[in-house]
DNA sequence: CTGCTGAAC
DNA sequence: GTTCAGCAG
């Protein structure tokens, strides 16, 4: 066997393995909630927006986010992953296009172009392949954040993959995403995208009785590193993004669950 | 799944 | 500018 024919292999493989994978959680999924007799979660979307520091929110159909002209790109991207959105269909990746909702106008998506920085999704568009214009939506500048590729395709992914995970076995969560836009960054193309040298993401979950929070802080770099060692508390993030993540909790549920590092309520197989 | 690039129309 | 094909982890 050549070598062309192994990487074929391997990469066949790799993504049958994902499709099996994801399938057969969603059947085991499926069967735990008929014997539980678990109810469906209530839309949660609007509830659940953090603060803006810039006074910049945009809503899309599939997510909601807060702009930061200065840095042009987003603070934050956040929408609710339900169930019911995962999906296998498969779309054709569009091009990228400038959003026109961002009123001081969203980066080009040429500033990305020979960068050496992938256009990195925050809303990834395997989040939203349950209809072809939610897809479609997640290519737009706002939505991106300049990433090194070996991240993005790497420890990014594996997160990325693993709130899927969740959203199967929790009925849902809702997800905040964004890059930490503060101190000394490189910048890209002629409109000085800024590149972060961090990224977080902070889950919430009320399905299941309790509600629950996670959250990740993970520097721009890949590693192997196991996902769980970069699990920080919510006050963290807030404390270097300046941001507000739950602010309609009732407050001592906010302030405890938010004060918490402990992933111990989700599970990381 | 996560992406970029070159060539042709 | 748009599309297609190929490439990589």
């Amino acid at each position: 066997m050549n070598k062309r024919t192994l990487y074929s292999v391997i990469a066949i493989i790799i993504v049958l393995g994902v499709y099996a994978y994801e399938h057969f959680l969603g059947e085991e999924e499926k069967a735990e909630i008929v014997s539980e007799g678990q109810t469906t979660k209530t839309d949660t979307n609007e509830y659940f927006l953090p603060t803006s520091t810039t006074g910049q929110i945009v809503h899309h159909e599939g997510y909601s986010l807060s702009y930061n002209e200065e840095h042009e790109q987003s603070e934050w991207v956040a929408y609710e992953l339900k169930k019911s959105h995962l999906s296998n269909t498969n779309h054709k990746r569009p091009y990228f296009e400038i959003d026109k909702s961002v009123k001081t106008g969203a980066a080009n998506w040429r500033n990305y172009k020979k960068s050496g920085y992938d256009r990195g999704h925050l809303c990834p568009a395997g989040d939203r392949r349950y209809s072809k214009s939610a897809h479609d939506e997640t290519f737009l500048t706002s939505n991106i954040s300049p990433q090194e590729h070996q991240f993005n395709a790497g420890l990014w992914n594996t997160l990325e993959q693993k709130i899927r995970y969740w959203a199967r076995k929790y009925d849902g969560v809702f997800v905040v995403t964004g890059g930490v836009l503060k101190g000394n960054m490189k910048t890209i193309g002629d409109e000085d995208v800024s590149v972060p040298n961090q990224f977080y993401k902070v889950l919430i979950d009320n399905n299941t009785g309790k509600t629950k929070m996670i959250a990740f802080l993970i520097p721009h770099t890949d590693s192997d590193r196991p996902l769980y060692e970069f699990v920080v508390s919510v006050d963290e993030i807030e404390a270097l993004t300046g941001v507000d993540f739950f602010p309609a909790l009732e407050d001592s549920i906010e302030t405890k669950l938010e004060a918490s590092n402990s992933y111990q309520d989700w599970d990381f197989y």
